[in-house]
RNA sequence: CGGGGUGUGGCGCAGCGGUAGCGCACUCGCUUUGGGAGCGAGGGGUCACAGGUUCAAAUCCUGUCACCCCGACCA
């Protein structure tokens, strides 16, 4: 049974629906406005939502493309428990690591429960215990099933919520080429998934974050309301979140090294009074910056023309969390705040941005002391032992390692692909027997789409003038059928028989039976944009005709009755 | 977690020392009827909560909570 037999039609006079003439307050981002004056949702509290029917019917056919596109894939359905042991969670050793923090509470034994905001730790615990031999892999399970995570700060509607439904989806393989197929098989999932949904969505490199696992995609699709920064290049070879895109750094040639000198710069502690005061390009100068990460206490030195990227430094230290160390703290080190320098610093570990190498050297830093700075600093000559490596962010005009100029976009993060490999696996006991009899780790994959917040970027992609325009497949309903005069025996009769014609033909259909003004009708109408509007009223029945608006052509056209019978059995597809 | 803002009928707001009002929505009646109608009559609020000041508190003070925005953080 097609999706929209099975939500059928409705009458608007025994339907649970109420559009708003108002925006409620402080109403950011477009789709939170249109998603509460077309009843689709209802907020709970802070984050959490309630969805009306109309909001949920548009969830249902999500779903059900989602199923579709996963069951015809071959992937197989599941259902994993929200309320999970804390103990599980220790055994992958995220218990007190996961940012957001966990969710706990007790039960009557006064065992500590966890409510689960991602479900790594459930799927493989299952596959564990049911997976003996390589004969039972390959496979690759789903769901949609609710999370909900501890957000610090929720927004914008259903764009960034703390309870959602996620279709997440966990891959099984024997080695690296199963996992890549499954990976790759699943790009196409997501690929068909969006397209019907008719949000275009484009592939990103990105960080993986509290899931954790080496490679890792983002499906984004472009809007300036996202919160996602995107970096794609002008030839479109290369696109990756900002957390994690890399670019090729401005080598500049080396100056002959001079010895470190001081320098007086009075009450100069950035890196901009800095360059004014001593009229030199940002280049030349090394910004020394000393972050906490976790407990440990990390100085991070870089080119000043670029700047730091806190996500490669938090993942380079393994750190959980990663913040700006106070004034209390560097000074507790014996340094000075504003004219930081690692030289002579022995009590803090030090990394370098290996821009730090590419010229042109003897660097102006900070001198230790102050109202001080150094002048000639040179990494390779200066310091014995050191961390180099990548830390810094990419942005709009650097060069991306194909030569090409990359530009800045924000986009909506609507799927996250993961290769966990045996991240998982190995702290969980999920192995098998191969072929040599002898116990091998299984190799693991994670995906996830959010599905609320897919509808919402689906509802920023398309709205305009004050209407949703979702694309049919995922419109509540595939056609508004208004009757004006419905008190009029004649136009009651021909839109029930209409009604009545159509929902057996497989539309679904929503009948604004509603004995009220015109005016709301339309506005309604409007505002839930659906697809098709048919109007049956006494004019056009003088007349013979019915009058069809397709929005995607913005066209009306009156047809008799048998004409429009036709029209929806060629033109569209229940 | 830091900074800011707002809590008054279902929604949007006014009132800011003398015990509550407007618009929309809702109910009833009449009129109207192809773009959020008109007239008339109604119903609905311990003014977020808890203390305090005062003869008197929605209004002033203190605390708490909730929600929103910016930042931090973030699948």
């Amino acid at each position: 049974m097609s999706i929209n037999k099975l939500l059928g039609s409705k009458k608007l006079t025994s339907y649970f629906w109420k559009t708003y003439r108002e925006d409620p307050q402080n109403i950011e981002t477009e789709s939170h406005r249109l998603l509460h004056r077309t009843g689709f949702i209802s907020q709970l509290s802070t984050g959490i939502f309630s969805f009306l029917p109309m909001g949920w019917r548009s969830i249902e056919k999500i779903k059900n493309i989602i199923r579709e596109e996963m069951n015809s894939s071959g992937l197989i359905e599941i259902n994993l428990p929200v309320i999970q042991p804390s103990d599980l969670w220790k055994t992958s050793e995220r218990l007190d690591t996961f940012i957001p923090p966990l969710s706990k509470f007790q039960d009557r034994r006064d065992n500590q429960l966890i409510i689960a905001p991602t479900h790594e730790e459930a799927v493989t615990d299952m596959v564990a215990k049911n997976v003996n031999s390589y004969r039972d892999l390959p496979f690759t399970l789903y769901q949609i099933q609710t999370k909900y995570r501890e957000d610090p700060r929720p927004r914008a509607g259903l764009l960034r919520v703390r309870e959602f439904e996620m279709n997440d989806a966990y891959s099984f393989d024997v080695d690296e080429e199963g996992l890549d197929l499954s990976y790759k098989n699943m790009i196409k999932i997501y690929k068909n998934i969006f397209m019907r949904c008719s949000t275009e969505v484009i592939i990103v490199d990105a960080d993986s974050g509290a899931i954790g696992g080496k490679e890792s995609n983002e499906f984004v699709m472009l809007a300036d309301s996202g919160e996602d920064v995107i970096l794609i290049s002008k030839d479109k070879l290369y696109a990756a979140n900002v957390e994690k895109a890399i670019f090729k750094k401005e080598k500049f040639e080396k100056e002959n090294t001079i010895n470190l000198q001081y320098l007086d710069t009075p009450n100069k502690k950035t890196i901009d009074e800095l360059k004014d005061f001593l009229s030199i390009d940002n280049k030349k100068m090394l910004k020394t910056v000393i972050y906490k990460a976790d407990d440990e206490i990390v100085g991070c030195v870089i080119r000043s023309d670029y700047n730091f990227n806190e996500t490669k430094i938090r993942n380079y230290l393994n750190a959980t969390n990663l913040n700006l160390a106070s004034d209390k703290v560097i000074i507790s080190k014996d340094l000075v705040p504003g004219f930081i320098s690692p030289i002579n610093i022995e009590n803090i570990r030090f990394l370098y941005d290996d821009s730090v190498l590419l010229g042109p050297g003897n660097f102006i830093v900070g001198g230790n002391t102050k109202d001080k700075h150094y002048k000639g600093f040179n990494l390779d000559q200066d310091s014995i032992s050191y961390e180099i490596l990548d830390i810094a962010e990419a942005e709009e005009g650097h060069i991306s390692i194909n030569e090409s100029i990359l530009e800045s976009f924000r986009g909506i993060e609507v799927g996250h692909i993961f290769k966990l490999g045996d991240v998982y696996s190995k702290k969980m006991g999920a192995n098998f027997s191969n072929k040599e009899g002898k116990n091998q780790n299984i190799l693991m994959g994670c995906y996830g789409i959010g599905v609320g917040r897919l509808l919402a970027a689906c509802i920023e992609a398309n709205q305009k003038n004050n209407s949703m325009n979702l694309p049919l497949s995922i419109s509540p309903f595939s056609i508004y059928l208004v009757a004006l005069q419905i008190k009029d025996e004649k136009v009651k009769n021909l839109a029930e028989k209409i009604y009545k014609e159509l929902t057996d033909l497989g539309f679904d259909l929503l009948f604004d039976d509603r004995d009220i003004q015109t005016g709301v009708k339309f506005n309604d109408s409007d505002l839930l944009s659906l697809p098709v509007r048919r109007v049956i009223s006494k004019r056009n029945i003088q007349n013979d005709s019915i009058e069809v608006f397709e929005r995607d052509t913005d066209s009306t056209i009156s047809l008799t009755y048998d004409e429009t019978i036709t029209y929806f059995k060629t033109n569209l597809i229940p």
